[in-house]
RNA sequence: GCUGGGAUGGCGGAGUGGACAAUCGCACGAGACUGUAAAUCUCGCGGCCGAAAGGCCUACCUAGGUUCGAAUCCUGGUCCCAGCA
């Protein structure tokens, strides 16, 4: 079985930092495993952490490109322009073609991020990522209610609605993705992805919650200093709409009302936040599920040495 | 100093005699989530007891008063804001 090692935890605790160190010392690759690193010019606000003049190299038209960060090669960035939407299963379909090629070359690969649903992905088992979006349907269902479409998911698929929970119910978007699942029309011509079986090692960081939010802070405030603005302005001019998914990301979407004038820059930094705070939660709770994971506190100054240790062992591992 | 307006939970802000521990929004806390996931959705949110139903206590600046009953009415005090001086 293939080794992979996947490091993960809510953000702002230094995950790709941890992941570049590790990187150098067991011959790796590494791959964003975050919903918004994928949107090209989208750099400050979603954490790439590129130093100047970095190229983006693409040397295959079958496989995206990378960076290379201290010489370390980074996948999963700038998947696609800004203007595009994009989904895990365009994720998983792009990122296990990297996969393959980062074993070939001998080389240990780091899954890094934030996002729990790409990283599940690529881990485990999404059975439905076969169906693709129906683009007609969701116009047609627009402007349901949620009981609704309910009701509707009750008509396609009694067993899957009478499954679904308390939230799901009342949550529109879910429900249309069901009703897609459930009315897909042609299910032979769906393409499922494989399952594939690595060797894991999952690493999580975390931090006691008042400095976690601290530190969320001081990191905004950063992202601010070093041109947030001009980095959503040119966004803009280039032809980015704020109705785009990519605009719906922190750190993007809290700045509308300050370019059409009707809010200060303090409310948008504050808007921001907050924003992080509340992802970060939910990301904990996302987390926090996944009984595979090894926890490390970032507060506790020995726990680069500790994750190294633990990483040794498992690398040297026979699998 | 005068005149007018105001003081409500961590914040904004409803309520203007009973159905008020107090609509709602935000923050915060807990959670769900198999093609938008930095999305979307659910629940909780004065204190104490309880699994729950529910019960008890302290509350709408403060001190009194009116009333069967007050966040709501009256009087005094404190503070804030606006206009005039």
């Amino acid at each position: 079985m293939q080794k992979l090692l996947v490091i993960c935890g809510p953000t702002s605790t230094g995950k790709t930092k941890l992941a570049l160190h590790l990187a150098k010392k067991y011959n790796s690759e590494l791959i964003s495993a975050d919903s918004r690193q994928v949107y090209k010019g989208m750099n400050i606000g979603t954490g790439k952490e590129l130093p100047a003049n970095s190229k983006f190299k693409i040397q295959s038209s079958k496989l995206p490109g990378y960076y290379e960060i201290n010489e370390v090669r980074v996948w999963g960035y700038d998947l696609v322009p800004p203007t595009r939407s994009f989904s895990v299963a365009q994720y998983k379909k792009i990122i296990d073609k990297v996969l393959l090629t980062i074993f070939n070359r001998k080389k240990l690969p780091i899954l890094v991020g934030g996002t729990g649903l790409y990283i599940k992905a690529i881990i485990d088992d999404i059975s439905t990522l076969g169906v693709p979006r129906n683009t007609n349907l969701r116009k047609s269902l627009l402007n349901k209610t949620s009981d609704e479409l309910y009701a509707l998911l009750s008509q396609f698929d009694p067993i899957k609605s009478a499954s679904l929970n308390v939230s799901d119910k009342k949550n529109p978007r879910r429900l249309v993705r069901a009703i897609e699942v459930a009315s897909r029309i042609n299910k032979l011509s769906e393409i499922k992805p494989k399952k594939i079986n690595y060797n894991l090692l999952l690493i999580g960081l975390i931090l006691f919650r008042q400095d976690l939010y601290s530190k969320i802070a001081k990191r905004v405030d950063r992202r601010i200093d070093q041109g947030m603005e001009t980095e959503i302005q040119k966004l803009i001019s280039s032809g980015v709409r704020w109705g785009n998914q990519s605009m719906s990301g922190m750190g993007y979407k809290q700045w509308e009302g300050y370019f059409s004038k009707k809010e200060s820059l303090k409310k948008v930094i504050d808007k921001w936040k907050v924003a992080e705070r509340s992802y970060s939660r939910k990301q904990i709770a996302w987390f926090k599920k996944d009984k595979r994971i090894t926890w490390f506190d970032i507060a506790n100054k020995g726990y680069p040495q500790n994750v190294e240790s633990l990483v040794r062992k498992w690398y040297k591992e026979t699998s």
